[in-house]
DNA sequence: TTGACACATATCGATATCGCTATATAGTGG
DNA sequence: CCACTATATAGCGATATCGATATGTGTCAA
């Protein structure tokens, strides 16, 4: 058993820079692949290609707009990596749910 | 240009499964190399051949004790998948800058 | 309808990565 | 010194991934 696919893995996913380079230009909001073409220094199908990968592990989603399609990230699809991360930060967990609970009695 | 070697970028060296159990298991303290072969299901090299990766992205650290070496997290090698998730988590940013205050407010 | 534009998909060669097997290195006990 | 244990490294075949080129699909405009 090799490593699980970039198209099912967000972690594996993201191991490419130039895919999280997208998601943080995502990141300021919708774009259209030509833009990110803009942005990435790599020809359409290379961005479009990556674009599917992402799409694939829902880390970005997309709706038509003419013939155009823009991209926006999808946050919800980044949870795994923070629990994961939350796992060797036990201390900064412990902040978190002090916050939690202090936001909620602040504003109920 | 393909996507940077899982020996120098943390992102691509944490998208592998095995390692991240790994990792998950050293979260737990100090481990030696058997230990860890028990935990993941793999042989022995494959094992060492991923804790070689983890070690050249410094993600974790390891002393010799006898014959046997014990590995063990570097939690400061994860800073840059922080800073990256801390790119889309705007709105949990404000929240976590919101809680130093209080915390700070709170025990001085 | 025809042509141009925006994007997706298919295919290819080069490279990377994985797990495996075999072997090398190093510390320990007799 | 010699076996034994614990771990690292080397080489191999199979598979995955990347960027590039070529082509397919769908939308708009004249």
């Amino acid at each position: 058993m090799a490593r699980a696919a970039t198209t099912s893995d967000p972690f594996n996913a993201v191991g490419d820079p130039q895919r999280r380079q997208i998601m943080v230009s995502l990141a300021r909001g919708e774009a259209s692949v030509s833009t990110l073409v803009g942005v990435v220094g790599l020809p359409q199908p290379a961005v479009s290609r990556h674009l599917a990968v992402l799409r694939q592990v829902d880390l970005v989603r997309c709706r038509a707009s003419g013939r155009q399609r823009l991209y926006r990230l999808n946050e919800p699809a980044l949870e795994p990596i923070h629990q994961w991360l939350g796992t060797f930060a036990a201390l900064w967990n412990d902040r978190l749910d002090r916050v939690d609970t202090i936001l909620q009695e602040e504003e109920p």
